[in-house]
DNA sequence: TTCTGACCTTGATCGAGATCAAGCAAATAG
DNA sequence: CTATTTGCTTGATCTCGATCAAGGTCAGAA
């Protein structure tokens, strides 16, 4: 059986965020989520801004409303790892935890739906089915986390170019409920260089494996940031795992 | 502050295992785990067997009580990288999930204290504190993997080398309760193949780079499977982050 | 308009780690 | 006791992706 489609039915719907909230689910205590409702805020962050550093305290939680943020982690030298994508429906910050292990970067325009994280917190404890909720969302952000050091440590450049296609192209098609088909059009929410963050290369490798895709045939590039993809199995062939990369259930 | 140590003073102490169970705190309702303990049962298996195969139905969940575990994923053409490492006192299944994401292997000698399923998964649900605890264990794997993957994606392999041999000396310490300091010397719990399966390298490069660290003096080789480390920050050094990889509180 | 800087592409060359190959030591089997 | 296997090391060579370098395009500023 395949994932849960990543916004279920059963997610909270806020009065006026556009998205529904992975972490908050309908079966929540409703007066506590009335509460939450009442004191959640919405803040916009800038393309290249940094929302949190890593080592500093956070005092918000929340999720995504639109735009794209990431982890990730730095090597005293500079040398830098996405550790995380956050798109929209995304939660942000780790519940019970001071300070923050990563520095979370808004990619482009980012709004984020948040809440003060001992408000939250309290909800959290007053809440049982929120808290299985939250062990299922991490459960599977480490399920993709580990999806992740498999294409890290032994796929090819190619296939890690196919892969984030599939992975950006998946998800896309998961938040717009569209399916996933011949014919696929998206924009990439990622510069190059956000790619090669991603996938543990330089940014003139991304440039190059995107150009040898194209050549092949398996992506046709209207522009640098919009893919269309005419053979959706050619381009799962060149991600190297069969997997359909959907989650087993 | 630093992380709790791996073996917290609060985990369950089963009467006859010789380990606290790291899933399991000393909060959860003393009925229920009465219960747990009367339904626990042990299971051996000899090195290189397989505990799980990926996309198997899992029927237990459990604890490592001696010996060491691997999680592993591998692509259709052979290739494989491991994406977990349990260590005796860490958990081992998914609670809630039905079918094995990855491979579970025993690396050498494995004993297992197993609980069936349903009953842990409904002690789960009975036991809110349980709940909570093993979404912080989550959390820690996840950042934990967000770690290795920044390993995988962008250190080399001197680095990689350097830095498995810093996590398994910092859990191997964690788990006798000793200090970790100069002098400092552990067994390698796993093959030349494993270390390359987990740092996402050959085996021979593995090899190579053991020499390099011992050539340079960073290390001694007693044998080919026993390590002492004269200066452990010399160590840490080679190891590419100056974060000394405790998470964060 | 031109200038500037961000972002992307492509070419030439280099080098870290993979691959191919050989050999050694210790454990296990026959 | 010898033969085989398994795990480890080391050498020679190759190759994929990094590095160094140049140029192109486009949006926004002057």
């Amino acid at each position: 059986m395949k994932h849960a489609p990543l916004i279920a039915q059963n997610h909270m719907r806020c009065a006026d965020c556009p998205i529904r909230h992975k972490a908050v689910c309908a079966y929540c205590e409703p007066p506590e989520l009335a509460k939450l409702d009442a004191i959640k805020s919405y803040k916009t962050y800038r393309a290249g801004e940094t929302i949190v550093w890593a080592g500093q305290e956070v005092e918000v939680l929340g999720s995504v409303v639109s735009g794209v943020a990431t982890l990730s982690r730095t090597l005293p030298d500079g040398r830098r790892q996405m550790v995380g994508l956050l798109l929209p429906s995304d939660f942000v910050g780790r519940p019970g935890r001071k300070l923050a292990p990563y520095d979370v970067v808004a990619a482009n325009e980012v709004m984020i739906c948040q809440f003060l994280k001992p408000d939250f917190e309290k909800l959290v404890s007053n809440t049982p089915a929120l808290e299985r909720r939250l062990l299922d969302m991490t459960l599977d952000e480490l399920d993709a986390a580990r999806e992740w050091m498999l294409l890290l440590g032994r796929k090819t450049a190619r296939e890690k170019l196919a892969s984030l296609l599939v992975i950006i192209a998946r998800r896309e098609a998961a938040l717009n409920g569209t399916e996933i088909g011949d014919g696929l059009r998206f924009a990439l929410p990622l510069t190059r260089e956000a790619m090669s963050d991603y996938l543990g290369l330089t940014i003139e490798t991304v440039s190059r494996q995107i150009s040898a895709l194209k050549k092949s045939g398996v992506i046709i590039l209207e522009d640098a940031r919009h893919i269309r993809v005419p053979d959706y199995i050619a381009l799962l062939d060149e991600a190297g795992d069969d997997s359909d990369g959907g989650y087993i259930s």
